[in-house]
Formats: C-alpha cells, sequence, structure tokens
DNA sequence: TTGCGCCCCGAAACCGGTTTCGGGCATATG
DNA sequence: CATATGCCCGAAACCGGTTTCGGGGCGCAA
C-alpha cells in the first residue's frame, strides 16, 4: 500500500541502451549530449512516466526542494484567517520552481523552535519561511547560528540582518488614525492585543504617530491590549465604554477584535457608523457583510505569499539578505462601520448614562 | 546559505571507533548490538546532534515518512475556515510517529490531480490525505489506481472501497429540521452551495429527511443552491423572500451562507431570531459575536485532524481500507438566531409587503 | 582439547540518482 | 598521413544512510 516503485533511471536507461549518466544528463539539460539523444530520452522519459526520486536526487545535490513553514497556532484561533490564500499562493510560486511546501505547527515558541530544529537535522529542507514574527523572534537567531535560509513575514529586532518581507502596519494606522481625526474624532482609541507580536507593535506606533500628526495627546486609558480575538474586543470595549470620557473611535488591531467591539456597542445600544466609529484590520470575508460592513484594511495576502517565497528562492539561489527586504503598503478598504462622531466624549458619556442599558448576559 | 552539511553518520562512526553499520543498527533499535555499545553511541549522537539524513534514509528504505494533502482552494474562499486548527491535529498527530506533512494548493480539479501525480511520481510521500470530497471524486480513482495510501475526509461514491472520516451530515441537518420543526416552522428554506460536494449533497439529503420526519412536504422553490461564501447566501435570501410564502425558516449549509442570509434579513427589516429562524454550519469563531449569535454545528475539526491522520498511519501499516471507515457526529450549538416564528408564511409575506423597504445598495 | 553455537560487530552491497573522469570517434589541422 | 581538437557518451565514484552476509571471539558441552 506503500507508493509502488515507479520506474527508475536504470530501467529507462536499459530501454535505450545508453547509461543512467546519459539519461541524466539529457533531462537535466546538460550541453554534452546531442540532441537527437536527448529528444530520445525526453520521449522514453515521457511515455514511460519516468520522474526522478527526490529522494535520490537530494541525497546526491544536498538540495531538498522543499521549503518549510511551521506555523503558530498559539496565540487565538483566529491567528491566520488567510491562511489557505496565503498558502496557495507560497505553493505555487514554489511550484513553479520544483519546490514543495512542508508544514508544521506549533502550540508554542518552544515547540516552533524544535520543529525548526528536527527539520534542519533531518535535512528535509532547503529554507524556512518565519510567519508571524514576533519583535525578539528567536526564530531568526537559531537560523542565522545554522546557517539556513529563511525569509520573515514581518519584520524583527534584527531586521538588518535578514530577509524580510512586511506590510507598512504602522503606515496603515497612521492613515485611520488620521482619517478618523479628520471626521472629527478626538478621543480615538486603540484596541489591540500583544505587542510581543512585532505587527502589532507597528500598529500601536503607527496609533501614536497618527495620533501625534493629527494634534491629539496620546491618552494611555484609550489603549488595551488583550488578544487578537473577538472576545478580547468585546471586553476592551466594555471596558472603555465605562471610563469618563469614552473614545468615540475604536482602531482595532484586528478585524476579530473589531467585531468583539462592535457587539459590546450593541450591547450599550450604540451603533457603529452612526454613534461611533469602528474600524478593523485583515479584511476577512466575512466584513463585507456583517451589520455595518466594518471598514478595514486589506493585507493583500496573495501578494505576500508570492513575493515571501520568491524572495526565499532568490536567497537560495544566492542573492543576499540584504537585499531581500520589501515593505508593502496595506489597502484601506473603507465601508460603513466609520463616520463622523455624533457627539464628543462627553456628550457619549452622557447618553450611555442615560440609556442605562440593562447588560446582556455574558458571551461564554 | 543552503542547509549546512550536518555530521553524518560516517563521521559518528569514525569517532567512536565503529563502522557505519553499528551506529545504524544501534540507533535503529536492532537487537543484535549489545546494550553498552548502543548507549555510547546514543551518547554520541546526542552530543554531536546527529540526525539520520531522510534522504538517505528513505532511499533506501523505500519510505519517505511524509504524507500529503493538496488542499482546493477553488469554490469560495471561505472553503477552509478551521484549516489552521484541522492541519494542527494532523501535523502533530503525524509527527508523534515521526511524519511530517507536505501541502500543496490546487486551484482546479485538473490541478489537484496534477499535484497529486507529481508528488507520487517523485515519490514525496508515502500516502494522502483527500479533503473536501466529491461524490465521484477523480481523486479517489487516481490514487487507487496507483495503489498509494489515503484516506478521504468525507466519503464518496467508491466508499465501500476506500478508508474515510466523515461528519454525519445528513444527520445534523435532520437535527435541524426537526429542531424549527419543533420551534413551530412549517416553512424551511435549505441555502447550500454545489451538490457536487459531498458533504453538501449529505445536508441536502438530511433536509429532505428531516421533512418526511416531520410530516412537511418538500418544495422544491424552498432549496437554492449556490456557492458557499456570503454572497451566494445574500442573493439566495433575497430571492427566497420574494416568493408567495417566504420561509419562516433557513437553514444554511455553512455560517458563511447564514452571514449572507441573516443581512438579507436585515436588509427587508427582518431580524433572526426574532421574525424568522437561521441556522449555519461549522461554528466560526465569529458566530458568537454576530448579532444575533448563530446557531450552528460544530464540526469538532480537532478530532478530525487527529483521526484521518491516525487512520492513514494505520493504513500504511498495513491495515486494510475497509476497517478504516469512521462516522461521527457534528454537534449542534445552540445560540440566538433561532426561535418560534413570529408569524407563519401567508404573515411574513404580508409583513414584508407592508414594509415596502427601500433596498440598501448592492453589495458588491 | 576440540567442536559448536551465540553474541557482536565489520565488510560490502545497495537504494537511485548526479557528477567526475576519461576515452572513442569523427572532423579539422599541419 | 599523423596528430590535435571537440563532440558525445560510458565507467565508476559518490551522496548517506540501511541491510545482508559473514566472521571473530568466547562460553559451554563432549
Amino acid at each position: 500500500m506503500a507508493v509502488s516503485g515507479g520506474v527508475t533511471i536504470a530501467d529507462l536507461a536499459a530501454e535505450l541502451g545508453v547509461t543512467k549518466s546519459t539519461v541524466s544528463r539529457a533531462l537535466n539539460g546538460y550541453p554534452d549530449i546531442s540532441e537527437v539523444t536527448r529528444e530520445r530520452v525526453r520521449a522514453a522519459a515521457q511515455a514511460n512516466g519516468y520522474f526522478a526520486s527526490s529522494a535520490a536526487r537530494n541525497l546526491k545535490r544536498g538540495r531538498h526542494e522543499t521549503i518549510g513553514v511551521v506555523l503558530p497556532v498559539h496565540s487565538g484561533t483566529m491567528a491566520q484567517p488567510f491562511l489557505a490564500e496565503f498558502f496557495d499562493a507560497v505553493s505555487r510560486t514554489l511550484h513553479a520552481s520544483g519546490y514543495d511546501l512542508l508544514t508544521a505547527t506549533a502550540r508554542s515558541r518552544e515547540d516552533a523552535l524544535k520543529a525548526h530544529e528536527r527539520l534542519i537535522a533531518a535535512r528535509k529542507v532547503d529554507g524556512f519561511i518565519l510567519p508571524r514574527t514576533e519583535v525578539r523572534d528567536a526564530r531568526v537567531g537559531l537560523l542565522r547560528e545554522k546557517g539556513v535560509a529563511f525569509v520573515t513575514h514581518g519584520r524583527t529586532m534584527h531586521q538588518a540582518h535578514h530577509a524580510w518581507f512586511d506590510i507598512d502596519n504602522a503606515g496603515a494606522f497612521r492613515h485611520v488614525v488620521a482619517h478618523l481625526s479628520g471626521l472629527g474624532h478626538a478621543r480615538i482609541a486603540f484596541v489591540g492585543g500583544p505587542d510581543s507580536f512585532n505587527f502589532m507593535s507597528q500598529r500601536i506606533e503607527g496609533y501614536e504617530d497618527g495620533l501625534a500628526a493629527a494634534g491629539h495627546k496620546f491618552d494611555r486609558a484609550l489603549v488595551v491590549l488583550g488578544q487578537l480575538g473577538a472576545q478580547s474586543g468585546l471586553q476592551a470595549a466594555r471596558q472603555l465604554l465605562d471610563i469618563a470620557r469614552p473614545p468615540t473611535a475604536f482602531a482595532c488591531a484586528t478585524d476579530a477584535i473589531a467585531v468583539g467591539v462592535m457587539r459590546a456597542l450593541s450591547e450599550r445600544g450604540l451603533r457603529a457608523g452612526r454613534d461611533v466609529s469602528v474600524t478593523g484590520y485583515d479584511d476577512l470575508p466575512l466584513c463585507d457583510f456583517i451589520d455595518p460592513p466594518l471598514t478595514t484594511f486589506s493585507q493583500q495576502t496573495e501578494k505576500s505569499g508570492e513575493r515571501v517565497a520568491g524572495m526565499l528562492l532568490e536567497l537560495i539561489g544566492g542573492k543576499r539578505p540584504e537585499e531581500l527586504q520589501e515593505l508593502h503598503d496595506a489597502v484601506f478598504v473603507k465601508r460603513a462601520s466609520d463616520g463622523p462622531p455624533s457627539v464628543d466624549a462627553n456628550g457619549l458619556r452622557a447618553k450611555l448614562d442615560a440609556m442605562h442599558p440593562k447588560p446582556r448576559e455574558e458571551i461564554s
């Protein structure tokens, strides 16, 4: 029931009356093979469905034509909403160069490190893609030490010394703060997750820069960092609506968080896009269908996947890491969850107090 | 920059003053090695970070300790909402037996077939997991012909002859129809996707059986099969709300579809859980946070992944496919999008006509 | 003391390719 | 006509393991 032994290069050579070396050279495009022989070999290979055993080839070549990605599944199940698209883009790009994708998952940082070490030791991969970087990321230390090729999806503390692809998270949040400020919001909250993630610290940075650019002063009380999921957004928003001068706009670090925030709003009788503004980030497929449709940012995951994979192939091809560093823009997707504030912070406080809504039952 | 050549078995043998064969046997648990030698070898391997090259080992053994899964990314981007969890479960299970997971993506049936053929020919994998089966699935034909081990996630036309893991989709929809009927609904719609998918045809079947069991007659006009995403649900619901006797309950084949349906309802001034009932299937993480929280089914993707991978390992281990066929139950997750009908079909028609709401702008 | 068997381990073949080295043959050159 | 040159291709080593075969040393019985 295992994979049946296909036709080998020796079989093919015997059938053609030549040696293995001739077959190998013909198929691999070596110049010292006559065109007629090459074509004869090609035809026979095609006819017999011959395909070089990757194990045998890799053994000699020292390459494996496989790249690895171990994806962290801790830190919330909503962690990788666009996973399929990203994989698709990566897979297709690698595929075009004859590479395959080996995936593993890790539930903790230690798991992730062990997974990388094992894959390297077993010589199963030629390089890695590192998704979801953290500011100080142990994986880059390990891979640099081992001398293994890798490109990160997101920058790190050591970004100067490795290949990376990143989205301009800071720019996106500068933009959204400017946007909200332009609509008239003076109290803009940031609802995010752990700032150990590089993308999160960048979004916070963009938020702060945006506030400064708009001439608003930073208020520590308006920043809540919980987890990445909706549950965390729900709790954060409840908390933010209870302060003396509540925010009239919520810049959320992820769409999932935004959905949680919107749920907290409806608990209090508020509606995003009318009473207050809510924005997200990710552009989940469902964003367009929730009520109101969520204003957010699109990551262009497809392009990201293509570039990350492409850059890794170039790196393996010999390009220097310093030449392989790309920053792309997130695109703002305007929908209906934002708008001018109906009242200012004090007015919102009064409105909330006036309603005194009976809180709904807790969401488990 | 490629994976640096690690320590080889020859290095280790030289250091220990024994031959490669001794090292190999010691590490692989052969009985004809003295305990002291075995321990000496183990210690040296540990100390030098020796790990057998998988390419070399596989070349001789004919196994690859890798299993493949090519996932279809056509048919809507929402196709695999629980992908990360599933991968995690599969990956961990395989991992525990020393196997790795090779993934590829396919944008069409032909792509998928080609991907399988290539992986087999290159002898990169020992077996496959086939996600998202179709009723007549070309992949099972190919793999059976090639004699490659595989287990499907979902049954097929040829289920008697291969290993499969499936969720009782029909049972779930029998259950939800009984539930809605018990609440008093007499006109229950089914909003689904292409019935070429095996899970879809099973859900339809369960829906029909449920209607029969409840004593309702099947009405072709209440079944709309579009695509799997929210957009399709939106359109289907619009259409269903326009018929003479509209449904008071919508049993949706996926959560994404249900979200689209709920959007159509709010367009017409209706609210799920109060005016009409809506149910989904998948239990997406966001289901709990949309308004109202969506009643749905959970697939227990983690257990699914573990079993699928486990079954494949057993199959490779020599077990017969006929012994590896498991059907599990989906679990009903009751939330707030369902309830007794406020009016019957005629009443709903009248209500809709009375409201004459100005339709909102189209969702792109 | 010799013979026999058992416990360990060394020697070498082998897996299926790639690559280095070298050589035969035809053609160009002196 | 003899030699140099270049085009093709065969022979064999090699990649890093696994596995088969065989044999040395030692204990034990005859």
